[in-house]
DNA sequence: GTTATTGCAAATGATTTGCACAAGG
DNA sequence: CCTTGTGCAAATCATTTGCAATAAC
């Protein structure tokens, strides 16, 4: 974990007067152990192992929390649950876009795109907060080679792709 | 409702063979009757009138088939509920900007921002399908002036403004 | 008459919450 | 101690679905 990270931590515990408990530094660590997207789910299965037990509703509360710290951001990639992204500290706004084929989902960011946008929104009356701008696009490497490396790692480890209700 | 969301609405039924019911006409109806964004259960509350019985079911299934149809477009505003919005037919990419204060969405359209990026799309490798660039901003004119017409409209219509878990 | 469609009520699934117990400071 | 945090199970809430009754074609 990442010395920012933790500081921002320590501060937003102080200020709130909260306490630190074995499941949080354990929610906590597995949060920032990778810079991948994960869900909710996802994440009760890293932390709650046979030996240690954490419940989803302590999963969910801490979730909140380092949304509340802004240390994690929500995100929303088109499927029925929420996904969070630990990554995102030293890139304030950026997007995704989410492969329809294949089911990678490449973040990026453009400061072109951030000032069209902000000028955009200033026009219109109003100032902006936050953007996020998600792309749905399909598989050049699936459609002419016929397969996608992404979509071959995925069936094995049994990733979602998008899970539409 | 437009001749085009007709024609369209007519092919559709044909080629999937389907039926024209009381409820669907009314639904779809209801749906062109304005172009505003809704969700389902504002959908459901216009035609379940005391005359009229809709169930929240067909609602659903009706909107899928819209949606399928390619007649209206799900959004997602970052409540927990999903957005239909019935005028993007000649509007393709549209964005949305959703303010924080006063919970006005403004749609937008901007040539530039599409063909921005359409080529970041096929430079990370896909071809572009959809895109839909979410705004979050506040509102200046509530900043400046302490109020703004449509944070009192929606308070006096009882509209949902943001309804975050 | 078939086959699609409806309404109802029950199911789903992610997330939240009430509450009694446990643990941090 | 006093208050915050946890786990559990029950509650929510939008949306979906099974099924028997109904209506298109």
């Amino acid at each position: 974990m990442d010395a920012t990270v933790q500081a921002r931590l320590d501060d937003f515990i102080r200020r709130k007067g909260l306490r630190r408990t074995a499941q949080r530094e354990r929610i906590v660590a597995a949060v920032f152990s990778k810079d991948e997207h994960f869900s909710a789910e996802e994440l009760y299965e890293r932390v709650c192992t046979s030996a240690t037990n954490t419940s989803r509703a302590t999963v969910y509360r801490t979730l909140s929390l380092l949304v509340e710290a802004a240390l994690l951001r929500e995100i929303d990639l088109g499927d029925d649950q929420t996904t969070y992204d630990p990554n995102f500290l030293d890139k304030p706004a950026h997007n995704h876009l989410v492969c329809i084929d294949c089911g990678r989902v490449v973040e990026f960011e453009d400061l072109q795109l951030d000032s069209l946008t902000a000028g955009m929104t200033r026009q219109l009356g109003f100032e902006p907060i936050r953007q996020s701008l998600k792309i749905e696009a399909t598989c050049e490497q699936l459609r002419n080679y016929g397969r996608c490396p992404n979509l071959i790692a995925a069936r094995l480890s049994g990733k979602r792709l998008r899970k539409k209700r």
